[in-house]
DNA sequence: GGTTCTTGACCGTAGAC
DNA sequence: GTCTACGGTCAAGAACC
């Protein structure tokens, strides 16, 4: 518990290196869109900014791909309910169970694990509060769990019908002194939230086309980094507790979520934590369920890009990271 | 009036026999 | 193969805004 393990199955170094290869050519597409931008009245030969979007696309959506290959051979889905959390509510059945106790003193799998659950990537957390988000969820079921003191509670996407997205999610109240939630959450987010929808995103949308905005006055929002790409900057890194301490509520919002901590990925240093491990190496899969999610590919991809509140604060594009040839 | 929550019923899964 | 127990989801009514 609390370690979190190296993210790349180093059984896998043909889809790795793959992912590597996708990613530097969407880097190289990415340079030359920005020097299209940046004049956009100069000549550029043949290829346009519309080109090159759906091959940075493309190339991303190979990168997760690769890397969802790996993830999965690793076993990164799994059940939560079979994940080992040091918890009374976890439930050793036999302990509480007089009527089974006859039966057997081992703890067995669950039963009534939905195959759908399989399926699709897990990830736990553990907080003092009950975590928010920033997504809207939908309550649409609550039930007594065996052994356990407090209810599960059951959310769903709120987005599911409109959008149909399948993001659930599970909150539980542990039995633990003092009392912790643990919050399941299964698949990812395949929605768009059109309140926190970026303008360039919106332009898309209205104009029917892809536009792609860079424009400097748009706000940063320093507070709130975006939950997959924040991990690229230390600054922020540090910020990253996932237990809530309760007697500050302006921590309740903790972009750890979908953090990639620096062993989810090998680009920054240290970000504390305690995403709780479905299994030995699927921790990576924990935290960023949405990127390796090979369901969702490029639209999940764009669903990170959603709630930014510039597209520059994704790509940072400098100098010193793209290496611009002007 | 629309959205969200509550809660009992139903369904799917898997261990036991 | 059937029974049984359990977790997960559905859906109707209630509550809320």
């Amino acid at each position: 518990m609390g370690t979190v393990e190296s993210p790349w199955p180093e059984n896998s170094p043909i889809n790795r290196r793959k992912a590597i290869n996708e990613l530097v050519r969407g880097r190289e597409f990415t340079t030359q869109l920005q020097i299209i931008l940046r004049n956009p009245l100069g000549g550029h030969g043949s290829v346009s900014a519309e080109d090159l979007l759906p091959k940075i696309l493309t190339s991303f959506t190979e990168a997760i791909a690769a890397l969802n290959t790996t993830v999965e051979s690793g076993e990164v889905s799994q059940n939560p309910a079979s994940t080992h959390v040091s918890s009374p509510s976890c439930g050793d059945r036999a302990t509480e169970d007089s009527g089974e106790s006859k039966k057997s003193t081992v703890l067995k799998d669950r039963r009534g694990s939905y195959k759908r659950r399989k399926l699709l990537q897990t990830w736990t957390k553990l907080s003092a509060t009950p975590i928010d988000d920033g997504r809207a969820w939908r309550k649409y079921g609550q039930k007594v769990i065996l052994n356990s003191k407090y209810p599960r509670n059951y959310y769903r996407c709120t987005h599911k019908n409109d959008q149909g997205c399948q993001a659930t999610k599970q909150v539980q109240q542990t039995e633990d002194n003092p009392p912790m939630y643990r919050t399941t959450y299964i698949g990812d987010h395949t929605c768009i939230d059109m309140s926190k929808a970026p303008r360039f995103l919106l332009d898309s949308i209205h104009n029917n086309a892809f536009v792609l905005s860079f424009e400097p006055e748009a706000p940063r929002k320093q507070d709130q980094p975006h939950p997959f790409f924040s991990c690229f900057s230390p600054s922020i890194k540090q910020e990253c507790k996932e237990v809530e301490i309760p007697s500050d509520p302006t921590h309740k919002q903790c972009s750890s979520e979908y953090h990639l901590s620096h062993d989810e990925i090998t680009f920054g240093s240290s970000c504390p934590t305690t995403v709780l491990p479905s299994t030995p190496g699927s921790d990576h899969g924990d935290v960023i369920s949405g990127v390796y999610s090979g369901s969702t590919s490029s639209r999940s991809l764009d669903n990170y890009f959603v709630g930014m509140s510039d597209f520059d604060d994704v790509f940072h594009f400098e100098e010193d990271i793209f290496q611009v040839s002007m």
